[in-house]
Parts: C-alpha cells; structure tokens; sequence
DNA sequence: ACATACGGGACGCCCCGTTTAT
DNA sequence: ATAAACGGGGCGTCCCGTATGT
C-alpha cells in the first residue's frame, strides 16, 4: 500500500506546525492555541494525538533528533576514512551555523527554558548530547586517535559553541572558524 | 558606629532575588508576584525601581555581565603573561562550569527565551558576547600570537560550549577538558 | 422531559450575581474578582460576556429597568381607571420602600458613584428617570388632570424621596407617608 | 488677638479641597493623594489632623451638615409665620436645586457609597436626615398644622427628590415644582 | 472533525491608604 | 516637608485542558 502523501495526516500537520514555532519562538511563547490555529485542526484532535503540550515538546525533540542524525550521517557520508569524517562533520557545521534559517540547536534552547534536569524535555536534551559526544568517541576511536573521550568532549564544546553563535549572532558568526578549531583539536592527537 | 549599610535597598534585594530566581527558571517562568513575594518588598516599590519586567531583565543582565568581568579579571590578574592570562581564564572557566551551583551562562538563556534579535534582552546578550570576544582577541595579540581574531573567535566557541555543557550536563560534564583544548588551540597560534 | 433550562447559562448566572453585589455594595466596592469567584465561573468566561466592568453595569442597569417596570406595571394592572392606577403605584411603592431588603434605587447609586452626566452608568439612570416622570403624565393626562406635567414631576419627586428614604433609614421609613402625599398632590390636580 | 485671616490654617485648606473633590467626584474617586496635591500640604500634615480617610469624610459631612443648617435657617429667617417658613424653606430649595452647580445632597450620596447602616458616613447622613425631618415637625407643630409628624415626613420625600432630580437631571429639573407640591401638602394640613 | 465555550489559575501593570525614613 | 516604602487590591489578558454541540 503505497502512502499516497497527498495528504499528511493530522498528526504530522501539528508537529510540523508546533516544530517550526517552537524552533523560532520557544516553548512558553508558543500556545496552544496558536498552534491549533496555524496548523488548522480542532484542539481536541490535538488532545487526542499529544495528550499534553510537554507530550508535544517531547514529540518535537524526538523528530529534532532524527533530523539532526540524518544531517550528521549525511556529513559523514561525505567522506572516506574516520579523520575524514570528523572534518566532514565541522565543515557541514560550519555552513549550518552560519545559514540564515539556522536558529541553533533546539537542545540548547530547551534546558534553557526548562533549567530543571529532570525535565522531561532537558531530559531528551541531555540523551541527544551525550549520543553526540558518544559518535565523536567511536569517530575518534576509528581513527586511531590518542584520546579519544577527551577530543569527543572537546568537539562537543566546539559543536555547542557554534549553535551558540548561530543563535546569538545570526549569520556571520564566530562559528566560521570552528572548522579549523577542530582541525587543530584533532591533529594535536594524532 | 559607621552605619554600613545594615540594610540593603529596596532596590538591591528586588534585583537579588530576581537575579537568582531568573538564573534557575528563566524568565517566563518567573512571575512579578514571585519576586516580590519572595523580596518582600511591596509591588508599587519593585515597578517604582524598574518601570517593568523587561527593564527588570535588562538590570539583572547588566548586572550579570558586570559580575562575569569582575570574575574574568580576577582569573587574568593571576597571571602575569597575556598568554598565560588565557590559560587561566579557561582554568577558571573548567572550575565554574563543572561547580555545582553553575547554570551556565546568562545570556544563553537570554537568547533561548528571546529569540528576536531586536529584544532588548538578546541585544544585551549579544553585545556580552563580543565584549568577550574581543577581550580574547586583545589578549590574544598581546601575547604576540599569530591570528588573533581567528583564535578568538574560536575560544569564544570553546567558552559557550563549556557553559552550554554546564547547562545541559550538570557537574562533570565535557567541559572538564575545555582547558586542554584551549590550550592546543592557543598553541597552535604561536 | 422538557428541558426547561435547568441549567441557567453563564451569562445569566454572573448577571444576577453581579446585580445582587452591586445593589447591595455599589459597583466600585466590588470586583470582578469578587463576581467571578461567587457566579463561580471564569473569568475569561465573564469578559466573554461583557467586555469590561463599565458594560456589565450596563446590563445591570438595564436587567434593573426592566424589573422597575414590572414592577410597575403590575402595580398599574391592580386597577381600573388610570387615577386609581396612580394610587396603586404609590401604594405598592410605600410597600416596597419599607421592604427590609430593599435598598432605594439602583439608579440613585449609579448617578453618585459616577457624578459626571456623561457616564454611561449616568446616562442610563437619566433615561430611567425620564421614562417614569413620562409614564406618570400619560397617566395622569389619561386620568384627566389639570396638569400633567407638573404633576408628574411632583410624583416623581415623592418616589425618588421615598427611594431615598429607604436607602437612609432602613425599613420604617418616611415613605410610609408616600401614598397620602401622592393622594393629596393628585387631588389638587382634580 | 483678631485672626488676621490672611493664611487659612493646613486643616481647613485640606478639609475646603476634600470638601469639593468629594462632592464633585464621590469618595472612592478621590485619592488622598489628590487631595494632598490640591491643596498643597504633606501627606504627614493631612494624618496628623485627619487619622484616617473616614475620619476626613466625617469631617466634611459634619462640615456639610453645618452649611446646610446655615442655608436651612437663612431661608426661615425671611419668613415671618411657621408656615410661611416652611414655604421659604421650598422656595430657596427650588431654586438651589436648579442652580448650576448643585450636585444633590452630600448625604445622599454618601449613603449610596456606604450602603451599610453601619458605616461612620451612613451614620452622619442617618442623622442629618433625622434632623431635618424633625425641624420640619418643629415648623410644622408651630404652624397649627394638623398632622406635623406626618407632614414633616412627607416633606422630607419632597427634598429628598429635589436633591435626586439635581443629582440626575441637572439643571432645570422636576424640583422646579416642588415649591407648589409643598405648598399642597402644607395647605391639606391646614 | 470543527467550533465554541468553560473552569481554574497565573500574570502584568497599576492604584490606594497608610507608615516610615530622611 | 520630601520621598520612599509597604501590604493589599483591582482590571483585563492569557493559557492549558476539558466538555459541549453539530
């Protein structure tokens, strides 16, 4: 059976909707009802989909992270060896963070919001960044590299680093040289 | 008996307590009830001091970016070398961002909660952030180190990737190895 | 099983609610809060209603014309010619002042808690009062009196100091004495 | 030692300005800081002549009650008879009412913002009216008049009215007729 | 599934009467 | 006398989640 994808279901309607405001407005600012409106559905099919906003914050994460798996495997893809990879990963980076539509990353923004650790939402957040620092362990490892749990955590400072700026400084931002940052963290364990 | 100021000013405890409250909820989540409640100062005082909420956001901003050079200044001045004034500026950075009561930044939040660049609050930020930027710049050409801008630039992102670390991860977090990697970085500049 | 409205709507319900209060209390001695909290409804529903404080006085007022006037008019239908109607008036307007729950006229209140005639609470109970000084002349032109119009300002005087009386002195009052004074103005016109 | 009367003492400058705020706008109307910039004292200067805004609200009705006894026994004094006393008292009434700058009766108004018996003002008005209606019985008895007692109650109806009808209406109101409904009521008695 | 309403609660900004400090 | 402070209250708005009616 064969999803016609003529007509996304109501479901993906409002993630779709719900993620984007999310993405550009936060999670306070946005109401329910404004994502109810824009999205074009009744409230109760919301209710019947997400049984609570933080359900839907959940259900946001869950699809940010996806996407950002999808994003990094892409860079990797790009290239041959394990070393390789790593830079391939910087260099994709470097381009996202300095993207007009780049608003940095999504994980950021909810321990923001949600400063309390057990936060279901901090909670997503704090699984996606120890998945990323744990790839850039087995990246490093692969590449035969000398420590390969302190250069994962010190690419992840230079990562967060760099959604930081693509927030705070929009386009042009100091994110520009994280690609040579990380060439220098990665050669000085070789 | 030298009257020293026994008593706080209104004004004083009003931005204590709304510093603290902000810095472990974050804004939104923060009501004008609460703070006064909480300073036990009467509701016409707080909006006689600071004409609304925003302004009270900007004052505890202002004020954390007063204490932020107060304790970047402290870790330089321990140092004689401009050089060695970097490195001790992410020694202190590693200490406070894996300290217990460390949130991380400020002005993170400030930028998660406000993502308009045009709010007052995430121009307070911004400009924080290339105060900071330039100050490892000027640094940076003290020490005679060969590309000045680049290098700030880049421990810049290795700062906020600490805080972004102390926010998400708690104590012992990735940013226990900031030090070392500012260090590399600042090497490979010589 | 006739639904016969067993459940009075919201609107009704903090309708009478708000009457009750601000007939007994005034309407700047009582808040919305107050309202809300004793209809026990929400107070997003009463702003639905109406949109602010000033439009429910408004419907108070007017909920308050339309029972003046079946008052009234029932007072009016006890009798058979129109100089009796007259008489039946002050009769049930001399019961009715020395009522212990009663409390004078609501429009008496309106014009002195809000002074300036172009209050709307004001203009209200100018109309109100104008209505009843019109009714008593074609009540008094229908009884064939000499003149109308004087008289029925006489008469109106006579209610608004029974009015008056009821709201000062509590029950047993002067307006035990309204009727034979209306008795004996009406004489003099015969 | 002859009161120059050149500077009005603090007490009366307040209680003049008081005196007119609240019988143009009501006594919730009127803040005391309004009344302590209006008449150009200190805010300690007003509670230390007046401990409480009732206590200043007593002060003008006691105030009230003595201008109107002023303007009571000056009518009188025109006439030479009791009952063309009572007739002088209507005349001046008639007139007072329809002049532009009668506002009704304080007293009235005062019960109508304290509805509660209880209430130090309510009280004041309570006996004012009590005071009235007796010194119409006093004319009354003295004119010969039949039944005094009743007289004097229906009387007071007819003032209150005029003072209802100024309030509501106005100049060029129902009180223009109240000189001949008293005189009918008068001359029943006779 | 849409649309509308509802209950409960919090919030922002503002004003008031009163007291205290300077 | 100037000015600030204090506790309490008020109005109008918003939000979340549920319950209607069609």
């Amino acid at each position: 059976m064969p999803h016609t994808a003529a007509k996304p279901s109501a479901r993906e309607r409002i993630l779709a909707t719900a993620s984007t405001l999310f993405y550009h407005h936060g999670y306070q600012a946005v109401g329910i009802d404004t994502i109810v409106a824009e999205s074009g559905v009744a409230k109760m099919t919301l209710y019947r989909h997400f049984p609570s906003k933080d359900a839907l914050i959940v259900a946001y994460l869950e699809r940010s992270d996806r996407l950002f798996w999808v994003w990094f495997e892409e860079a990797v893809a790009q290239a041959a060896t394990a070393e390789e990879q790593l830079h391939a990963v910087f260099q994709a980076l470097s381009q996202q963070a300095n993207s007009p539509q780049c608003l940095g990353c999504p994980f950021q923004g909810t321990a923001a919001e949600f400063p309390s650790i057990d936060h279901p939402g901090h909670q997503v957040a704090l699984q996606h960044k120890q998945s990323v620092r744990q790839r850039f362990a087995e990246l490093a490892a692969a590449a035969g590299l000398r420590q390969p749990e302190q250069l994962a955590n010190q690419l992840l400072l230079l990562m967060d680093g760099a959604w930081t700026a693509a927030r705070i400084f929009g386009p042009n931002n100091p994110a520009m040289d994280v690609t040579a940052a990380a060439a220098t963290l990665i050669a000085a364990q070789r």
